[in-house]
DNA sequence: GGTGAAATTGACAAGAC
DNA sequence: GTCTTGTCAATTTCACC
């Protein structure tokens, strides 16, 4: 699907804040409220927008430890590979799990409320997974960046 | 602020979709719908939630390389770490930057297009940062979980 | 805390350019 | 592909429990 440049700039408005009005929208675009709402309704339909959500502060409900835990599998069959995604998918501690190159084969981004949580989080959760070989957590002193606003400028 | 079991499932509901209308959801909660209009105030008010969002589809705009950056730095003086971070931000391929502990100073989450485009943010952009010691990147193979919500449930 | 009805405003559909 | 008009459904306010 091709972008002309209103599309991408919609897109950056709607990353940044999805609950302007079209009429905001119209006038930050230089267009009309129908355009803008046909124009969105086509970026939904071609699945560009895939959802709309509402971000949580973490801090404010105590849920401001987090981790990186890099994980090595045992083995590397199929089997192994099917059965940890699945199982780490599920728990709602794990924010992002992502299948990686180098020294390790997966990372993930842990939220829990405190170290002691992280501790019950390592050993009745994440380590019971079977398949697991060795785990290396870092832990997030500080928070530089964090957006969810992909750049969809050319 | 003291959230009870009503706020804890409407967060929940509003970080899946926060598009629902305010009927739908007091249908999903047993409530009027000017009790969830002025919980959500609330919510809004108090800071629990941040932003609303359109969540983009990398794969749609042809941003899918995604790229983990250990970085650590030459020196630890205030100086250096105020504005490697601040240089750091302001990189549009830079989605998340965290401080973090163990043998790296920093984890960075890049999104660019391709490889190709992975070398030049390194060389033309990363790289030009002064105080950067020595990193370490490993490339994602495949996204198992990618969630922003957090669990807000007791 | 909560409700339900009234006022306001935005979303959405139809037709013309 | 965009604009104008008209309708309907949403948000928001208010009076009251």
């Amino acid at each position: 699907m091709a972008l002309d440049n209103l599309d991408r700039n919609l897109l950056q408005l709607l990353q940044q804040d999805c609950k302007q009005t079209n009429k905001e929208l119209s006038n930050k675009l230089n267009l009309s409220v129908t355009a803008v709402y046909e124009r969105i309704k086509k970026l939904e339909r071609e699945g560009l927008i895939s959802k709309y959500v509402a971000l949580v502060d973490k801090s404010h409900i105590g849920k401001s430890f987090v981790a990186f835990c890099s994980i090595k599998l045992i083995q590397h069959s199929q089997d192994y590979v099917v059965k940890f995604e699945k199982e780490v998918a599920k728990l709602e501690e794990v924010l992002e799990c992502y299948h990686i190159s180098g020294d390790y084969d997966y990372l993930l981004k842990v939220i829990v409320s405190d170290m002691e949580a992280f501790r019950e989080f390592m050993v009745k959760k994440l380590t019971t997974i079977n398949h697991i070989g060795s785990t290396y957590s870092s832990f997030m002193i500080n928070e530089v960046k964090h957006t969810t606003a992909i750049s969809v400028l050319k």
